[in-house]
DNA sequence: TTCGTTCATCGTCGATTGACGATGAATAGG
DNA sequence: CCTATTCATCGTCAATCGACGATGAACGAA
């Protein structure tokens, strides 16, 4: 059991309800998801255009990029004096893998109540 | 372009950094992905089950009930005197969009940086 | 009617979040 | 050397969250 979307994962650590939640948590915030719709779309590093582009103070920015990098959704490569920051899909797998589950269990059993 | 994980859903509204967002954030507390997991589980409605499952006063599992129903990510069938809840997947789309988007631009570019 | 069960809501309290400006480190260029 | 650019960190403040107990509504059963 637990087997779907096994695709490219040598072992599956079995995440906890804490791990998808911290996954989750980061992703809970308009400018975060402006930030990753942003890394999607430019197709990967930018610096201090991130700063432009969400409309936030830089600091406050930071903080965000903060986050999403804690979380380990986006990485930074040091380019001075700038940074490239890139996203790293294979960090949401435990909450693609929870809604990929939701998904299957939901779609085919129209009622079991 | 934009076309991807378009499958059964007549119009694609085009879902807002802010739509994503609160969905996030309705799952960011491992309570609620909990819940979640438990209505994965169990296949559909519990009653107040859940409150014996999670280990938080009813009031609080209550609470975290509403937000996933406000959410849309639950729906709460009355079933007197119990409620019978439901996982709604259908719900869960633009944030399950947002990250195929993200594996699929993700894994085939090595760098473009 | 009178309980007992199930669930929602209210008020409260401490902890966390999100935003900002100010400051400082590291580097490229003049 | 000095300056400009880019980014991280700190301190502060208002706002929100998460948890709880207490209370109340709605029903089934005795």
């Amino acid at each position: 059991m637990a087997a779907a979307t096994a695709r490219s994962a040598p072992a599956r650590p079995a995440p906890t309800g804490d791990d998808i939640a911290a996954l989750a948590k980061a992703l809970a915030h308009p400018a975060r998801i402006h930030i990753v719709r942003l890394l999607l779309e430019k197709r990967s590093c930018i610096g201090c255009d991130i700063v432009d582009e969400v409309g936030l103070a830089q600091s406050t920015v930071s903080e965000h990029l903060r986050i999403l990098k804690a979380a380990g959704i986006i990485t930074g490569e040091i380019e001075r004096p700038r940074i490239c920051y890139s996203l790293n899909p294979a960090s949401l797998r435990p909450l693609a893998a929870l809604l990929d589950a939701v998904f299957e269990a939901g779609e085919p059993a129209p009622s079991v109540c």
